[in-house]
DNA sequence: CGGTTGACCAAGT
DNA sequence: GACTTGGCCAACC
């Protein structure tokens, strides 16, 4: 299993109305390739399996989207999470205590 | 095997 | 608050 599977791996673990950072992502899997996690998401053939909408800034900022910002704002919206001027709102309350990889693999 | 490119981050100006 | 800088790591050329 490679990199990428990782990362969608413990992605998939987010839950409707929680988010989650690059980098907790990357600590997750018991590393700091901050980047490649991006990359992974951007790459990612699980389009709505894998909620990559939910992985966001450590800052409290958006990050990308493969379909544009403005989509993963909607999302975002749609699952009860509040956007205010291109921040997630409440944000430390919203982020999920994620599992390690190994973890979820139990 | 180097060099470049990101949906990044933290610290410094 | 806005930039810049150096560091990060997988993937691709």
């Amino acid at each position: 299993m490679g990199f990428n599977e990782r990362v969608w791996e413990v992605t998939k673990q987010i839950p409707k109305g929680k988010v989650s950072t690059y980098k907790e992502i990357a600590k997750a899997l018991n590393c700091r390739a901050y980047r490649a996690v991006g990359n992974a998401l951007n790459k990612n053939p699980f389009a709505p399996i894998v909620p990559c909408h939910r992985v966001v800034s450590s800052n409290g900022g958006l990050g990308g989207f493969a379909y544009g910002v403005k989509a993963k704002i909607k999302i975002l919206k749609t699952e009860g999470i509040e956007i205010k001027e291109d921040k997630i709102v409440e944000f430390e309350k919203r982020l999920f205590k994620l599992k390690t990889f190994q973890e979820i693999k139990r």
